[in-house]
DNA sequence: AAAACGTGGCT
DNA sequence: TAGCCAAGTTT
């Protein structure tokens, strides 16, 4: 038997998170209320995302919608308007979507069972997880990259964490406080995002220091174990910034689903071997748009890396010369003002071609 | 099962 | 600076 399946330690363990969440836990927009509509929306904004960065986006949101009904019934182009800048668009998507399932499937009331939560779009164990214990205390365990990284220094896993999932599910389900499911979960995510921390974790504070194994063995900056990973692949892309003589420009706005899913962007395509830059812009548009443009002056270069790969945007002015502009590649095009581009959400890498734009 | 999917902060 | 990592889910 394993020493975190012995129920005194499990006690010991769930009383001492218990009393240093309670004296030290964050205070989180989110934690003032039950309200599972909110918790839900903090939840998804949370997934592979600090807090910093979604707290302000959280309030906005809320204001913007305010119930499932509201948010159920809006264009999934304010949606995007007002998720624009966080990343992993799916979820945005995916909340939509869901907030359409519980309109209709549960007459726009947050679901309680644990499997009805699971269908919907968006909302994998974890998520249900952090949902239903912190709405309704239920005791339903979690398995984030807080808690992943907190019990494998506990049990010293010898493995990286990717290799154990099934494991640590295991150990999550059997630690958790059943009679305090709430400020259990709530209490180890906080324990991972301010004690046992990525690096330099404080040991020193920590409540659960005479149980772990990691400290025990001084190996906790060794774990959790991380296989080593392949370098990026980048590609280099061709820009193109197309005006009108009526002094507009031709946005497009990106397929539903992949990368940028619902996405507005300046039109433009990878670059081929041997291909110069204004040779692929002149291909790439007559590809996706069906026109003819003329490439002009150089405007940016930008460098961006997303999770997967990186790429070099090579942006160039260019004028509309002839043909009607058709969305062969995207779900549909704009021609609009400089001033009007605010109004679409664009990807994080295309806000300095519009700042360069507008000035 | 493994790869796709964004962005910002920290080292 | 380049890489790592963050309240993961979907296909």
């Amino acid at each position: 038997m394993e020493f975190w399946e012995n129920s005194t330690v499990i006690h010991s363990l769930q009383r001492s998170l218990r009393e240093w969440y309670q004296a030290q836990g964050r205070d989180l927009p989110w934690r003032s209320t039950t309200n599972p509509y909110h918790i839900w929306v903090s939840e998804v904004m949370l997934q592979q995302t600090q807090v910093s960065t979604v707290i302000p986006y959280y309030y906005r949101w809320l204001n913007q919608f305010p119930d499932i009904p509201t948010l159920a019934e809006s264009s999934l182009d304010l949606i995007l308007k007002l998720w624009e800048g966080l990343g992993y668009y799916a979820r945005a998507r995916n909340l939509h979507r869901a907030a359409q399932q519980v309109a209709s499937e549960y007459q726009g009331i947050f679901p309680q069972e644990l499997e009805k939560v699971l269908t919907l779009p968006g909302i994998g164990r974890t998520t249900a997880g952090g949902i239903l214990s912190a709405a309704f205390n239920q005791p339903v365990s979690i398995l984030d990259g807080n808690v992943k990284r907190v019990l494998a220094r506990l049990v010293s896993l010898e493995q990286p964490p990717q290799k154990a999932i099934k494991q640590l599910w295991v150990i999550s389900d059997t630690l958790l406080d059943k009679k305090h499911p709430r400020e259990y979960n709530q209490g180890l995510m906080d324990l991972g995002a301010t004690i046992c921390t990525p690096s330099q974790p404080a040991c020193l504070l920590c409540p659960w220091s005479e149980f772990c194994q990691a400290l025990q063995y001084n190996l906790q900056t060794k774990i959790p174990m991380r296989e080593p990973s392949s370098p990026l692949p980048h590609k280099e892309i061709g820009v193109a910034v197309i005006w009108n003589d009526q002094g507009e420009i031709l946005i497009d706005r990106r397929p539903e689903e992949g990368l940028l899913g619902g996405l507005w962007e300046f039109p433009g395509g990878k670059i081929e071997a041997n291909e110069t830059i204004a040779a692929c812009i002149q291909r790439e548009i007559e590809e996706e748009l069906g026109i003819k443009i003329e490439v002009g002056e150089h405007l940016i270069t930008i460098n961006h890396a997303y999770t997967h790969f990186r790429v070099t945007l090579n942006v160039y002015h260019c004028q509309y010369l002839q043909g009607e502009p058709q969305p062969l590649e995207s779900q549909e095009l704009r021609w609009v003002k400089p001033e009007q581009l605010s109004e679409f959400p664009f990807p994080k890498a295309n806000t300095k071609i519009i700042e360069v734009i507008v000035g």
